[in-house]
DNA sequence: ACGTCTGCATTGTCTAGTCAATGAGGCCGA
DNA sequence: TCGGCCTCATTGACTAGACAATGCAGACGT
């Protein structure tokens, strides 16, 4: 009645909603109608109208910030590139190249680390090559940018590999794990990239702060030495409204067909 | 009272449900109770008891199969590899290296393809250098797996570029689009990749039977010639229960210092 | 043996209310 | 002028129901 279009009340009232999200009536940062006031224009219980803005926060479009009301999420995303590692020198030495970039945008950035000894979770084993029962060294950080965290960049070696060495340490590497490991003689020169598409776990949501409605994204990295000997896998947790991520290829010199990929 | 820790009532028996999932007492697939029998065991309302399971819908822990119950979701994700357009040439031509690298693994992949004319939403447009108003060539496909939606393809191309040439056929380009396109003097040799983590707009859902609790990752390739012109944009909507994106990089021959990306 | 029909368990939708929690803004006193 | 307190609008949590929708299994009929 309200809106031509079936399904049930709520669904109408939250696609009403969305339209006049995505058609800008409603724009980033406005305010939704009271869920009272909703109820009147509806001619249905609270109950419902609490069901069709759900919807909404589920799909990200929405965020409550209780008891002001609901509004309408922005989205500013930074570029998050992979492939930088081996690219770029830092100008601060004391921050990686992610968070490197955000100061020269005037950004704010800030981590803490911690360090422990744990045996590795089944992903990391596998790739590291150990049993579940070994120990790894475990490097935690949570990175945040103008004091609200930014993503997790969680490192796992082995523990035969790095015991006693800097990177058991929990205090920045100015030089960079990378070099480290070098040094120790197991210099990474090969990674694989797999970036994974899920909800937070309700730990990652607590520690990054994560609202509902917004999904992430576990980059994790794999790297090896020249003879093919895995030294590190890092886990980078990137929550979906904050990150875009970024590479890019140049076509290898003998060209073969390639279709629409 | 039935579980020690804090919260509102449907966060405990969430997290109850959660905790039981995690430690394989309910594997995938299991059923979960009843709403019926959860009422009962925890003391609440249905109300409260559907709040608690809808928790695990959102994460995506859990699906409901009206009315059989509610089940802990299965999750299979197949390996997505981005670089593959120039890396290896298919054994079966009609199908791009996605789907290819399934026929090996014995699954029956298919494909719609659709065609049509219009105006390039706002990220396209600014990527392929062209204003809203401009018209491109949206070349539309859906790829199954086995008889159910995989993911998406969408390819942009400017129309005065591929105006008259196979690409506006709504049919499988046998030999690629990219050989197309060099044909037509517009050979991409470099791409930038994207990806962006969301939850799929009401239109992926549907078009992808994405259910509730399922993000997407939107993996947009920007194709550039020789010198630098965009020629195409392809957007990649890829259901993140499906999907293992990977990628892999060797270090560039003068090394620089890098910290642990 | 095979199709059909019916009952049933279970989830989905919705109503009508109560009380709690909380941030913001205004009032008031020092 | 400034800190503290109170009010209030609004969302969060929960109860107690009713009826609808739907797959499945078992009964039934041919």
């Amino acid at each position: 009645m309200t809106s031509r279009g079936a399904g049930p009340l709520y669904q109408r009232i939250a696609d009403n909603l969305r339209a006049r999200i995505q058609s800008g009536e409603l724009a980033a940062g406005a305010k939704l109608p009271t869920e009272e006031s909703l109820t009147k224009t509806h001619g249905v219980t609270r109950a419902t109208v609490r069901q069709a803005v759900q919807v909404l926060v589920n799909e990200g479009l929405v965020v409550s910030e209780r008891p002001r009301g609901h509004f309408v999420r922005r989205i500013e995303r930074l570029i998050y590139r992979p492939q930088k590692e081996w690219r770029e020198r830092p100008t601060h030495p004391e921050l990686d190249q992610f968070m490197d970039e955000q100061v020269e945008l005037g950004r704010k950035p800030s981590q803490t680390i911690a360090v422990e000894l744990a045996a590795p979770p089944p992903d990391v084993a596998a790739r590291l090559g150990l049993a579940e029962g070994d120990t790894v060294v475990i490097r935690k950080r949570v990175r945040y940018l103008d004091g609200t965290p930014f993503n997790t960049n969680d490192s796992y070696f082995p523990l035969e590999l790095v015991q006693g060495s800097e990177i058991m340490h929990p205090a920045d590497i100015g030089r960079g794990a990378n070099q480290v490991l070098a040094e120790l003689g197991a210099e990474q020169t090969h990674a694989v990239d797999e970036i994974e598409v899920r909800m937070p776990t309700p730990d990652e949501a607590s520690r990054l702060e994560i609202g509902l409605g917004v999904p992430v994204a576990m980059h994790r990295v794999t790297g090896y030495t020249d003879n093919g000997r895995p030294v590190r896998v890092v886990r980078n947790v990137l929550p979906g409204d904050r990150h875009l991520i970024a590479f890019e290829r140049t076509r290898p010199a003998k060209p073969q067909k390639g279709d629409e990929q």
